[in-house]
DNA sequence: TTGTATGCGTTATCAT
DNA sequence: ATGATAACGCATACAA
């Protein structure tokens, strides 16, 4: 017999094992209770079917066990893998996830930190390049990718060292004149760091280089552009590419293609971020590969993490270069 | 001035303002009230940046606003997508995501329906192909792909006429001898229809087909074996093949190059599902194409419908061809 | 060790 | 139209 229509609450089940609402609690919560109350009160609860409420708990305890993840969108599969780990170092720890896409756009984003706040959430994990964007005061948040000021903590991979692999890779495997190609945000100075490492990896090695920066609204046929400039004489004046993503170098090995030009027999294309086919089989391209897992768990651990002076500002996680087909080795 | 330490609430803002708690609570929802009582508590929250708890209101009004979201994961490019559209569509209602991945896993999936009644959502959307799969009695629940009984409401693509459309597909690109590949679990209705439609396809035109389908455990090397077996002299015993999904079609692709066979020249190849590199790119291979934003469309009217009747228990979207690369036209 | 009573922040009912 | 007050379901301090 049940109050109301509802669920059963935890009044329901005292009744019906006859003993006080504060012993229920303490039975659901784990408490060390008399064997004899915990053996009724267990049986009224498989009875009745009771679960606990987590709007009631949760507003009694202010702590939800819920974390915002933020993130541009799930189509890139980047992102989306980003999220699936994310969400597995969460479900380990018991917390539920409460998923958040901005397209990248400054107004959604800081939306959805709102909605965070209002949500009670635990704590939010953040993918945004939004130098505007208005940390919550109550709720911790860790920045992926961006780093936001030593208040907000960063977890990021080795976006640099990444830079100089890949102009090493090139040369390595024969390379003599290099390109990057860049599309993106210029706000975003992580990417930009990509850039300055490879640089510094050109120059280290003493290899001429070429680039090409673009914004997030340029067509992508201003890199067509910049390929058929590049090309004389049936050739490429470069014969090794760093792309700033794997996406940008599945593009452009397309275009190669396009153009008669062969990959990786006349020019080799190395891309960032290390995303398989389908999640699991093959390497788009030779690449950068992020460490997502680790940063996956690093982000988890240090938004549940209480103590602040275990909270490192900024987290860089080194990357590893891997063959997908568009170099030669 | 605030109670406590923790964040303002109404209390706070009503004695901010100088009016009754019932009132701020009018005009936090747009309820009528005179102007000036309006202006003055206006001005109170934003002065104290009042934000609604949602956990009080939840408990209250027991409506949510949040909406369970089950599948088996985000690193494939068809759920992540799929994902993505429901996202969307419940954004734009003003209705967020509760996210939870299940790895297929039995246990996962009902441990995650537990979660979400627990966690009070407003409704469930679920891909999951557990036969036991128990309903809760009080949050509506949506199927995708899956039909549980009348008593479920069912959001499917056209399984069936897909995989008759593959089969006429291949024949009008020329193909005189036609297979069937599948893996996944026999317990999930819904590719068989693919291939029964497959079959009725075949049977209507007159062409012959094999088959081969294993179960989830099968390691992939039964396809390579079963591609061996059925070639002879420099050519396979056919030259159209149909298989369940992308994912298993790129994989046949490549091992088709490993034996030297050309596609789509020496046999040409059909997936399933009409997911696209880095999500809005190329077609990994022809394929027939389930009209993912018009699902997740469905998925969320219905998930949000209080009238019964409004609920079809089977609602099976149309399916359509997109070529990609591994047929001819 | 068990039971009682209060309050978390809202909504909604009911007098005013 | 406005303001006081009683739930919502749970946790917990405090009393027994």
């Amino acid at each position: 017999m049940q109050t109301g229509n509802g669920n059963p609450t935890m009044k329901d089940v005292a009744r019906e094992a006859g003993v006080a609402l504060g012993t229920v609690s303490k039975v659901v919560n784990g408490i060390p209770v008399g064997e004899p109350y915990k053996e009724k009160v267990e049986a009224a609860v498989k009875k009745l079917n009771y679960r606990v409420n987590n709007y009631a708990k949760g507003l009694k305890s202010s702590q939800t066990y819920i974390i915002q993840v933020i993130v541009p969108n799930l189509v890139n599969p980047f992102f989306a893998t980003l999220v699936h780990y994310i969400y597995r170092e969460l479900a380990r720890r018991g917390y539920k996830m409460l998923l958040g896409e901005t397209d990248s756009d400054p107004e959604m984003e800081q939306e959805s930190v709102f909605l965070a706040e209002q949500q009670k959430v635990d704590g939010i994990i953040c993918l945004s390049y939004n130098p505007k964007l208005q940390a919550p005061e109550k709720v911790p948040l860790i920045s992926i990718d961006r780093y936001f000021g030593a208040r907000i903590p960063c977890v990021s991979c080795d976006n640099y060292g990444g830079g100089r692999l890949a102009a090493e890779m090139l040369v390595e495997n024969g390379c003599r004149n290099l390109a990057f190609l860049r599309i993106g945000s210029s706000l975003t100075n992580e990417p930009n760091k990509r850039k300055d490492g490879f640089v510094n990896g050109c120059e280290g090695l003493g290899v001429p280089y070429t680039m090409k920066i673009v914004d997030d609204y340029t067509p992508y046929a201003e890199f067509e552009k910049f390929l058929q400039e590049h090309y004389h004489g049936g050739k490429l004046d470069f014969d090794g590419i760093f792309c700033v993503t794997d996406s940008l170098a599945y593009q452009i090995v397309g275009t190669l293609k396009e153009m008669k030009v062969r990959v990786p027999e006349d020019v080799q294309v190395i891309g960032f971020d290390g995303i398989r086919q389908f999640g699991d089989m093959d390497y788009f391209c030779s690449t950068i590969v992020q460490p997502v897992e680790e940063m996956a768990e690093q982000c988890v651990q240090m938004v549940l993490e209480k103590d602040a002076a275990k909270k490192p500002a900024l987290v860089c996680l080194p990357v590893r270069y891997a063959k997908g087909g568009t170099t030669r080795v």
